[in-house]
DNA sequence: CCCTGCTAATCCACG
DNA sequence: ATTAGCAGGG
């Protein structure tokens, strides 16, 4: 694809603009499939060119695969490597890896998960004595994460918050943040806060990073939040050499406070920038690209763009309209086993979908008819039990600050050290003013224990020691790994929980981790810190194991940035996309139709777009219907399929929202909508006295599910004290004046 | 102290 | 439908 000498060839004249513009701020509006990966390839390449040290240049990328891709596609361009390509977390990591010392943390830091971040902060509501059914961790963590998307300190958020449940908030990030500190721990937002800090606060370290990098390049501007633009634009400040890459249409991460308002902060902060728009799209067909070009028309806030393309039409695009999802998920698996067996290349078919859970009736449909397929996401292998101890385990090895880490391998596998035994040394750490990770391993603190406890500490003291010196012998991180598997008895406790629990294969997991250990001992030197950081980094994309060639299905925000013969998209159903969570959070739906753009876009030859009148959800078999976003395609070079009378609720969303608690819909049973209070059930609360034809009289004790929900169930205690659950609208019962 | 079985709560996208 | 949290028995 590239040519080995000539860096300007197979480029056209926009792509040639974007690369000649070598120095000075540069905007490159690039749409889907206009080539951005081999302009700013090319840029890269001749930036070497011109005398510019590779590793003198630093391109941020969305996901581990696109950086490797860079750097593979630069390597052979220029035949050298060393260029600085990564992806924001993983630049960040590195940078504080070598620069948290100069605030006396040290480098060796963990770098937290989600479920990680989440555990924190549930100790962190025990802390502060709060209730964690009315003060949820999830909502302190995302309002912390609000905080934290600002650039606010917990002693900002504290003064800007001092009422009600924002001051409550506010106190929960300062704890939060202060046990990160203690445990030498960073969340993911940690990594960028935490770089852009020292950036700011030390110039000695901006010189330093100032003086290293002189060019950077940022993909998927359009993505990222104020914190990595300020980090971008501090790193290029003194050349001002920053060149960004993106398309306004394909921004679909606000909610994770990503700022498509970054475009315009660009431009007001580099007037003089060069801007190149990429508008010719070499990768879609002309009936795809219309279909995709009609669509993201409607939204309203955005720079027009005329994406051009001399492809053929190609094949119509189609809109089909099933009864239900499992018939979709069959049609689906069944298009992709003909195309494959007319030999379509699996790995160049995709299935995409707004939600992980619309997967699962495709994954049964493809396993059906022993189609390979691959989900890229979605369950992940790092969440699984074994593997999280695992990493728990090598983690605090690592990082013997790490209280959240040794806090689930303490007494992983039991070893006598339950809650009772934790609070007591608890206790006496807070005694001598140490961690707990730091009193366990002194064998001199046991004393004052009862004796059962005493001898599990000092077990456990035992234990420790003789993982350190295993650790420090260093035959890498694989040798390491299985050694503790075997000290701590993971191995042999695992075995017999894994089998009572009837798993076929209990190891496989734990299995497919010790290889990618290996695998890392291979080519990367082996460090345990630095192989923690590198799979705690990974993204989606980069964890899916590649295993053969495979249909691949992923979500839609997966898919960005990927390319495929043909794409499949299922469940473009009303209150899925626009998904509920959209309307219900008053975030405008632009952002949805912007997702369903993105999704389209990565179609080369074959788009269909699938919908159904019925899908299953939580268990259940709801009304959804085609989405609204269908009608916009227009009919140009699209076919249609199935129901042309979509089952649509007229009804603004948050309206059907509110009346039908979103679980009931106004199809399947419209005198339900309709006569809402004067339901004969309506009135039934807790408390309430009911009459059953067969149980006779009762009294209602709990009432669960939605007010107007089909599968709305009651428990009753009937008089003679027999108890029964109910689904209401089956149970035939009737209401008693009291 | 550990495990089992049950109830109750959650369910959008991601590094 | 899946899972986290909890009470109660071994």
């Amino acid at each position: 694809m590239d040519s080995q000498d000539a860096p300007l060839s197979h480029l056209n004249d926009e792509q040639r603009a974007a690369v000649l513009a070598l120095h000075g701020p540069v905007l490159v509006v690039a749409g889907a499939g206009t080539g951005k990966t081999r302009t700013i390839t090319h840029r890269i390449a001749m930036l070497i060119r011109e005398g510019v040290a590779p590793s003198a240049i630093l391109a941020v990328t969305f996901t581990n695969k696109a950086a490797r891709e860079m750097r593979e596609r630069v390597e052979r361009l220029v035949g050298r490597g060393g260029v600085r390509v990564g992806t924001f977390h993983g630049f960040c990591a590195s940078f504080l890896r070598e620069e948290f010392p100069v605030i006396g943390r040290s480098g060796d830091f963990s770098i937290y998960d989600e479920g990680d971040s989440l555990a924190l902060m549930k100790k962190v509501v025990e802390e502060l004595k709060l209730d964690p059914a009315q003060t949820r961790p999830v909502d302190l963590r995302r309002a912390v994460g609000r905080w934290k998307d600002r650039f606010m300190t917990p002693a900002e958020a504290a003064q800007a918050s001092t009422f009600g449940q924002h001051a409550i908030e506010a106190r929960a990030y300062a704890l939060y943040d202060a046990n990160l500190v203690a445990a030498n721990a960073c969340d993911f937002d940690d990594l960028m806060i935490q770089a852009l800090r020292l950036l700011l606060d030390h110039e000695v370290v901006r010189l330093r990073w100032q003086k290293r990098i002189s060019h950077v390049l940022v993909d998927e501007f359009q993505d990222t939040n104020p914190i990595q633009y300020a980090l971008v634009r501090t790193l290029s400040a003194p050349g001002g050499n920053l060149c960004v890459t993106g398309d306004q249409d394909q921004s679909i991460y606000s909610w994770r406070g990503a700022d498509p308002g970054n475009f315009d902060n660009f431009l007001n902060d580099y007037p003089s920038a060069r801007i190149v728009k990429l508008e010719r799209n070499y990768r879609s067909s002309a009936n795809i690209l219309g279909a995709a070009s009609r669509l993201i028309a409607h939204n309203k806030r955005r720079i027009a763009k005329t994406l051009r393309t001399q492809a053929p039409a190609g094949e119509a695009v189609r809109v089909v309209v099933f009864n239900d999802d499992s018939e979709e998920a069959a049609a689906v698996a069944d298009a992709a086993q003909t195309a494959i067996r007319e030999g379509a290349q699996p790995d160049e078919i995709a299935v995409f979908y707004r939600t992980n859970s619309l997967s699962l009736p495709v994954e049964r449909a493809l396993l059906a008819r022993g189609v390979r397929y691959r989900v890229v996401g979605g369950l992940e292998f790092f969440a699984r039990a074994e593997v999280k101890d695992l990493i728990a385990w090598l983690r605090w090895m690592s990082n013997r600050q790490d209280t959240v880490s040794f806090e689930r391998i303490m007494n992983t596998p039991p070893r006598g050290l339950g809650d009772a035994a934790v609070e007591r040394l608890e206790a006496i750490a807070a005694e001598r003013g140490v961690s707990l990770p730091v009193l366990c391993a002194d064998a001199t603190a046991f004393g004052s224990l009862p004796e059962r406890t005493r001898k599990a500490a000092l077990a456990f003291c035992k234990l420790i020691h003789q993982l350190e010196t295993e650790l420090q012998a260093g035959r890498g991180v694989r040798a390491f790994a299985e050694e503790l598997l075997e000290l701590t008895a993971y191995s042999a406790w695992w075995a017999t929980k894994a089998s009572k629990a009837g798993s076929l294969d209990p190891f496989g997991n734990i299995g497919q981790f010790l290889t990618l250990a290996g695998e890392y001992d291979g080519t990367r030197g082996g460090r345990l810190a630095d192989f923690l950081a590198e799979i705690s980094l990974l993204t989606d994309l980069d964890r899916t194991v590649d295993d053969g060639p495979a249909v691949n299905l992923m979500t839609l925000h997966t898919s960005k940035g990927l390319e495929f013969d043909q794409v499949y998209i299922v469940g473009v159903d009303q209150s899925i996309l626009p998904h509920v969570w959209a309307e219900l959070e008053d975030r405008d739906d632009e952002e949805e139709r912007r997702l369903l753009h993105v999704g389209m876009t990565r179609a080369r030859q074959r788009l269909v777009l699938c919908a159904a009148q019925l899908r299953s959800r939580f268990g259940q078999t709801t009304v959804t219907g085609p989405s609204a976003l269908l009608d916009e395609l227009g009919r140009d070079g699209v076919e249609r399929f199935g129901d042309e009378s979509p089952r649509r609720d007229p009804r603004p969303f948050k309206q059907r929202w509110r009346d039908n608690s979103g679980d009931d819909n106004w199809a399947s049973d419209a005198s339900q909508c309709d006569d809402g209070e004067d339901h004969p059930l309506a009135a039934l609360r807790e408390g309430s006295r009911v009459f059953h034809q067969d149980f006779g009289a009762g009294e209602v004790l709990t009432v669960r599910g939605h007010q107007m929900g089909l599968e709305r169930k009651v428990v009753v205690l009937f008089d003679g004290n027999q108890r029964r659950t109910l689904i209401l609208r089956h149970s035939g019962l009737t209401l008693l004046d009291t």
